[in-house]
DNA sequence: GTGAAAGCGCTAACAT
DNA sequence: ATGTTAGCGCTTTCAC
């Protein structure tokens, strides 16, 4: 391991001009900066930077902690976050929480957070009493369809709202038994299930219809093969279902392949809307209708905040944004 | 920022003893112990991983360098890593090259290695003189189809062997105008785009038909959108065509959309195949055939070579591995 | 079982 | 324009 002592031996200078060469941070003459950078390249040296982060106390880069890589939702809004981050001149790097044992709250990740200048932090499985033990080490800020502690800025979809469009927009279009696959009863909107499940109810009351709790189909996973077998096997044992109300986009396009298992049509039959409006949902067969979730904008929105809150003086309030939603209309419901 | 020191100063011993308490390293009684944690806890103290690992000389943490984070196979080859790479007691961090040989390979990039124990590379927009800049500053093992410096441990698909699995199954099936979609002519195999087309090449010579080099579709950009249009123009402008290889399981979903476009039925009118297997492909209409190119296979034996290089002994000659391959049948093409 | 000193590789602050 | 000193927060080494 070559370091910046062998540099400034072998270039005849002291580490300081080195570390000067290389940060830019003071003049050099040029004759001594091309000497070092001719060392440089001739040990090939590369500077340490847990060595320079720990001098700095920041290491110019921000972490992006979501659940699941393999998931397109998760995908999106990682490129999302390092587009703009990049823009800031910082480099994202992206952690998976569930993958530990402990989950998102391990002490080791906890402490890992230190090693990052900020944390956008996408929260699912977490509860909020665990949230809480997360102190303001460094400034975080709040991803995720749930209720967090006041004092994190926290940027959500606009789940209650969406959901009613996207149920409101079957209604209206005629269907009148609306399945939502992946859905959960209870009244307060705590998770992203139920507050979505709380927009599947508003829509039915708007349009004065009873909402039929046997239609609330709980899925312990929101993936698409479970979607699959989950909506196939309610529209066999109720054949009344004219709509289908995935709470993700995944589920929808599961619920698709379900209702072609069971022999029904899209839109014919049985109309489908998402939540998420991932790309693919326009390029499958049929072109799924979906509630966009505005996802550039609670990424700026995202960006913004932890830039505020790492800047000088840190706001003393925290935010708490809800995106506006549009629904997508596409060929998975009627015209 | 609460230091190690300031837990000494509150709990009354050392700082070395604070440390032992905190790594477990050495034996501590347990009245001690006992006043050290009840300091940390009271103080919220969090140990400084950057100090930690400038002094330890490592990490704990392995890098896996993707081109995009919005990309289902990367997705998936994310949480694969996370999954092997957490069964040896270590966190995986993703970060996004951006494909651009400049964001590769860029200074930073670069140096950031050293903030971790190893790493996973999966390259695809460098050359390969770029590549062999790559110092072996820390253990790496190279992922990706082309060909690279053979001092690396590197792994990549059975692209050509799957592709002209691919493409004989269609010719088999009765297509005689094959598109390969995302294909480049050369006669040599170096990137993924050419191994593909050197597929689709033998599958002819195998078969006795002469392959049309017209039906080579070059495509900048290997995206679903682009796949779409450039598929349905192509067979617009040569209604001849009777089956699409994409490269990529996302330019299939593309020809398949662009197929619809222009009212040509699959696998009736159009065969289709694509290269992946990811799991949207079981559960789209029609279903999409594809090269399953064993991602499982491809992981695990990234993580053997890399622990085996980050391993006491590291081994003198590097590794270069060509996953198996095999054709996983659906309802984009006929029986 | 516990502590003091030294130093990981780098840079800010103070010399020259 | 360059060099010297000190120290970021931690752990290794060597003492007791």
């Amino acid at each position: 391991m070559t370091t910046m002592t062998d540099v400034a031996r072998a270039a005849g200078v002291s580490v300081m001009t080195v570390s000067n060469v290389l940060s830019g941070r003071r003049r050099v003459s040029p004759e001594t900066r091309e000497r070092v950078l001719r060392a440089v390249a001739e040990l090939d040296y590369q500077v340490n930077l847990t060595a320079r982060n720990l001098r700095y106390g920041r290491s110019g880069s921000i972490a992006l902690l979501v659940p699941q890589f393999d998931h397109a939702y998760f995908g999106a809004l990682g490129a999302r976050v390092a587009r703009a981050i990049a823009d800031l001149g910082r480099q994202v790097v992206i952690e998976q929480t569930t993958a530990s044992p402990e989950g998102e709250l391990s002490a080791l990740s906890l402490a890992r957070l230190h090693m990052y200048d900020g944390a956008i932090f996408s929260v699912v499985g977490l509860r909020e009493a665990e949230l809480d033990r997360i102190r303001d080490s460094i400034p975080i800020v709040l991803l995720g369809e749930r209720e967090v502690p006041a004092r994190f800025d926290h940027v959500m979809m606009g789940n209650v709202e969406g959901a009613r469009l996207a149920v409101r927009h079957m209604l209206d279009r005629g269907s009148r038994r609306v399945l939502i696959a992946g859905g959960q009863r209870g009244q307060d909107a705590l998770g992203m299930s139920r507050a979505r499940t709380l927009g599947w109810l508003r829509a039915h009351d708007e349009v004065g219809i009873q909402a039929d709790e046997s239609l609330i189909l709980h899925m312990t996973q929101l993936d698409i093969a479970h979607a699959r077998r989950a909506v196939a096997a309610a529209v066999a044992a109720d054949p009344g279902i004219d709509g289908v109300f995935g709470v993700t986009d995944d589920v929808a396009i599961g619920a698709l392949a379900g209702l072609r298992d069971v022999g029904r049509q899209v839109p014919e039959d049985v109309q489908v809307v998402g939540f998420d409006n991932l790309e693919i949902g326009a390029h499958i067969y049929p072109e799924l209708t979906s509630v966009d979730p505005s996802s550039d904008w609670i990424v700026d929105n995202a960006v913004r905040l932890l830039q505020a809150r790492m800047g000088d003086d840190p706001p003393s309030e925290a935010e708490h944004l809800v995106s506006p939603v549009r629904l997508v209309e596409r060929g998975s419901t009627r015209d």
